[in-house]
DNA sequence: AATGAATGAGACTTCATTCAT
DNA sequence: GATGAATGAAGTCTCATTCAT
């Protein structure tokens, strides 16, 4: 065990803590919505309550640290994919993870209205951070041909999101009105075909 | 049984307080959503708890009773609309009608999800209601040549609720991300010429 | 119809309604306890909770009546075992009859207990009816010699009573104690034969 | 995991609250019966509800401990009184307490018939405890002569306990029809010349 | 620092009782 | 007189939060 720098065991064991609760957090609130009690949460992180309190102060605390830590997940997932990926098929991955993420969060937009100032910095931090990683997809995109330009990237985020509200989706794909959205997306090509012939 | 022609006597009372039940779960769905204290909507409605477990002894009852009621009323809405202006008006303004009665429902998407037996029959009658009255809506609107054909009056009628869901929009109007689903929904005149350059 | 004598229809109307409520309070009380629901009571004789209240303003006045008429019921049922049966079977049967009395007052004692002033002449209707009738019963078994002289009727009521309380018992005959109580009563005549013998 | 020899530290005030609610619902089941109000037996031992209910969820928890401790305790005196004292008299004080210990129960058979799973398992505790220190006794004293023989402990103890019932008992002693019970159960020296007329 | 026991406010629900019709 | 709707007190139970160990 080549201990690196002396670090205070302490430390280590509180950011364990706080990552065993984040993580149960994120799985409570799936699983029951944001306002699942206190203890659930403690319990799926396997510790107790105390600890729970001592990390996240207020519940708002706990619901803004998830937000966040899953926000930044999924902006980073935007560079993964575009660098593993086609352009057109990074930017569908990353809209069903997307949506994935919005639909765990069962109640949040109701929270987030709630006026709690621990919230008010959460829909800067969602704009800043996913805007440009939608920007970087929808850019490769354009750029293949694959949808067309013009479409704001936090708009689309917004619609999609609210689109994903009431969808959990059962394989884990966007639901239709997403994609339907989507398809109005893709470059119109085919699309002008479509409509172009003699209308009923 | 001794007066025979009579009618029955303290149902009117009932009735009436039955409607202040309905209007004061209406208000405090809208203000704090439909997991308020039943006792902020039986004070809300001037009425003791008692009588609100009365006349709704579920919570279901009441968010059931509240949901038909206001589908009932938004879908009367239509043909007094149609009847009175022109039709492109007409689907705008029961669309933006349409909005608020979603955007009263503070968490009844959740609620619906919740699988309680009681909301059962609430999606039927939906669609039931409100989906002629959309079609009456829309069929109009493609006459006049306000709208383009081909659209499912329900399939717009659900993503309009999505999108109208984290909106209570400043002024009564439907937010950014309805408009711009309306907009896609009118007559391509114009979008033709922009889709298609060349198009001689 | 030879209407009796001009009675005021209201009264018997009146009564009816006390009779009804009577015998469905006997109904409840053994099915749910003395302190049953008051609307359960009022359902089950057909009427509303008011005609109940206004027949019997407290529960105890309910319950004193009930009890009441039970025990007249009781104590006349014994002048007609012994107008029809044997002494030793009246007896028996009587016992039965009492035992199913005092089995179908959940919760009465208890309520004796309580210290309403409703039930201070409850006790002193129950000798002054039950004592003579035990009396008479047990002196027609003493003259047959089916049981042995010198029991207090009272006594032996008060301890029957208490040895059916738990018993719903199956089929309406009293409980294994009540006959171990009663085969006690009995002339020794056998029962001597049976402790005589090789005492193991 | 620290500190390896540490006991559990907090148990010891957990374990004096179950002890101080245990008691405290002794003393409230004696005074208001076993449907007494949570918050009473909370207040009388000192302690808020949610402690009471953490620690007895159901009130049939809290009945079932109840009843099974004070088994334990008057299967206990059995020996005592048996080591201390002459075998008819142990016997008698014993049964004076049991005596005691069925009439703080208010209700509590009543409950026992109440179907509820967790009162399964106490007609069998009952038995199993209270059967051989009984027996015991009753072994003592038979030998002694101060009883007969060929009572059934279980038997004994129904018939007490159900004749007990209704008697809160002045001085602690039990009731008149108890000792007449018990008189019954002594050696018929006496009796059996009463009975046996021609012996000679 | 972590733990989980204790607390008690507050939500739910049931009924006894009153009273307008 | 009868009815049953309304009332609200009272009891149950569930957590959020504090705090001794």
């Amino acid at each position: 065990m080549p201990s690196p720098a002396a670090g205070r065991p302490a430390r280590a064991d509180a950011r364990k803590n706080q990552d065993a609760l984040l993580a149960a957090a994120r799985t409570v609130f799936a699983r029951s919505g944001v306002d699942a009690p206190a203890r659930e949460i403690a319990a799926e992180g396997g510790v107790g309550v105390g600890t729970l309190y001592r990390n996240f102060p207020t519940r708002s605390d706990l619901v803004a640290a998830v937000f966040t830590t899953e926000i930044d997940a999924t902006a980073a997932a935007a560079a993964e994919f575009l660098a593993t990926e086609a352009p057109g098929a990074a930017l569908e991955h990353w809209i069903a993870r997307f949506t994935r993420f919005v639909a765990t969060k069962q109640g949040l937009s109701a929270a987030l209205r709630s006026g709690d100032p621990a919230f008010d910095a959460l829909p800067g931090y969602f704009a800043e951070k996913l805007g440009p990683a939608m920007r970087s997809l929808l850019d490769a995109a354009e750029a293949s041909g694959d949808v067309r330009p013009g479409v704001d990237p936090l708009d689309l985020l917004q619609a999609v999101g609210d689109l994903s509200h009431r969808a959990p989706s059962a394989d884990g794909s966007p639901n239709a009105m997403v994609r339907l959205l989507l398809d109005g997306l893709r470059t119109r090509e085919a699309d002008a075909a479509t409509q172009r012939p003699a209308s009923s």
